[in-house]
DNA sequence: ATTTGAATATACCGATCGGTATATTTGCAA
DNA sequence: TTGCAAATATACCGATCGGTATATTCAAAT
């Protein structure tokens, strides 16, 4: 294997499960080399230290979910349908995530926040952005009249996605989507009583 | 230090911290050591191994958590304003928590879902707990004719939850309180519309 | 075919890990 | 005061950690 490009991203797309279900602390460059099948040298060829392996594939990790979340949203034609189907997804998604080991912006947010200041800076960027794109969804609605127009939009975006980001927590600690079908339910009726 | 019973608890009250602001597996034994002066003989002689430590400093900030918003929750009268408090007091203290690190229920959920079972089978424990707590809040709120008899007291509970510990994890990976602020905004209504 | 430089593999480093075996200390009972 | 057992400290174990220095391999250029 010669093309580094290509060692590159296997070193990333094969580390990048390892981290989110082990957490980056845990993992070590021999859960890499053994994933990989590659040896610490061309892990050292590509990438500076262990920290630059977890930054990359962090942001693997973020062009995932964004790409998973936006695909969910562009589905569908309203505001309140892009809602209900952001939480289905999750519904969905919980115990089966495109990234093994669950949601990794959840994860690394909270194995980050105290200890990894450049991985809680990356983090709080994905935060930002996901908020952002729920904000723009239902500042949309309302101006195209499908949610009713005393919104607080960033107060229900925010609390659309901690309670989403609740939800996954719950339920993969109880291995059971039980507990996030419920919560959905609960969304449902939210965005309901939201519309116009 | 001849007090078996004091060295047990010293070792349980210092790791504490250490293990809910690093982690389970980031906490070594010497953090341990250096955090409350004794040695490793004393700890093996007190645990059986590091393991048996974190789930005894687990089981304490179980213990803590339970009795903090027991507190909360014992000087409101109703049920409306038992929920409220509860909102208000992670708003105060999301950044300024009991246990440092944060909550000690979130974190280990997140860190022990895919990795280690005994932790992961208290924690669920412990949400089963919250979630009862709640609920039967909810179920009393109704009875005493506080809150509003069509409320569905298993998914409120559980949203309730969900959306809390969604903030907590949000607002400390931004090192901020203003989201989770916003979001007790979006409680308290929630808690006023469902009120009789 | 030979050379060369980049990519990868191998071998090794000191530090630290969890854990244990043993030495030492301590307080209490006789 | 001495003896003893429990509690703690010390010293050490093999394994593994992240990281590095060097050896080897390979593909492209000459």
């Amino acid at each position: 294997m010669r093309n580094p490009e290509f060692t590159r991203e296997l070193i990333i797309s094969k580390s990048l499960p390892i981290f989110n279900t082990k957490g980056y602390h845990a993992t070590s460059l021999s859960d890499i080399t053994k994933a990989t099948g590659i040896t610490k040298g061309a892990i050292y060829g590509n990438f500076k230290n262990k920290d630059e392996v977890a930054f990359a594939a962090f942001d693997k990790a973020h062009e995932i979910v964004m790409a998973k979340i936006a695909g969910v949203i562009r589905e569908q034609p309203t505001a309140p349908l892009k809602l209900k189907a952001i939480a289905g997804y999750f519904a969905e998604y919980v115990l089966n995530p495109p990234i093994e080991g669950g949601c990794p912006i959840l994860n690394t947010s909270v194995e980050a926040d105290d200890n990894h200041p450049v991985l809680r800076s990356k983090v709080i960027r994905s935060i930002a952005m996901i908020k952002e794109g729920i904000s723009k969804i239902v500042y949309r609605g309302i101006q195209e009249g499908q949610l009713k127009p005393e919104i607080n939009v960033e107060e229900f975006a925010l609390t659309f996605y901690a309670t989403i980001n609740g939800g996954i927590a719950l339920s993969r600690a109880e291995g059971d989507n039980r507990s996030f079908k419920l919560i959905q339910k609960s969304l449902m009726k939210t965005i309901d009583e939201l519309s116009a």
